[in-house]
DNA sequence: TTTATATACATAAGAAAACTATGTATATAA
DNA sequence: TTATATACATAGTTTTCTTATGTATATAAA
């Protein structure tokens, strides 16, 4: 997932949702642009950990989907169903929790 | 590893080594403790994860032991090694950019 | 014109990390 | 004597991600 770094391991689902949550509705491939541009580049987003997270999501019912042919390119755009709205306020409060435990562990409290 | 949380993956390996950056030397059991005291019991370190980390970590140079008896009971002691010393910086700068990061991906920034 | 790159999806095989469960052993408190 | 705490260890399983591969269209470069 990441140029060098396995630190991300466990926060895609919460990546996606809250991009989700912003932005209405995405499509796989847009997605992997988005993150790769917020991070300048420095976290890759692989198809590989992407589409099945997707995949998985939705079988959760966290995503809706709709298929739209455009240019004669198909895309499947995903969009938080009613259960999905709930988890990502949920899993962005335990991405808070688990940010402020890092930084007591790491003693990084002071940097802020 | 965590109560309910599967966001600490990767971060297992920077947790041990930053607190034997500031401790010289402690011992499996005292680390769980510490872990466990540090994040008010919501992170529990289990055995599982410890000690094969551990044993990795030894294995890759970036930790020393001396076993020890005290009380009748054994204990092994680790402490960085010179490789580790180096490591430790390099883990902790990969966990400084991993939390900027995220907060920028999940819009977190606004809480600092 | 053909080749590379970008767009857009998907999945199979493998590796890495952690979890669950189990095992050994001593000490102490209930 | 039973449960809990201390102290180590590992085998089996699951989850997650990476690597690699596959299909297909569009466009820019050589």
């Amino acid at each position: 997932m990441a140029v060098n770094n396995e630190l991300f391991k466990g926060t895609l689902q919460t990546i996606i949702l809250n991009l989700l949550s912003e932005n209405e509705r995405m499509y796989g491939y847009e997605i992997t642009q988005k993150v790769k541009a917020i991070t300048k580049g420095e976290l890759l987003l692989k198809e590989g950990a992407l589409y099945p997270a997707l995949h998985k999501l939705e079988a959760d019912g966290l995503l809706d989907t709709a298929t739209e042919v455009v240019g004669n390119r198909v895309r499947k755009y995903y969009s938080l169903s009613k259960s999905g709205e709930k988890e990502v306020v949920n899993k962005l409060q335990e991405a808070k929790d688990f940010i402020a435990h890092l930084q007591v562990l790491l003693n990084l409290k002071s940097s802020f």
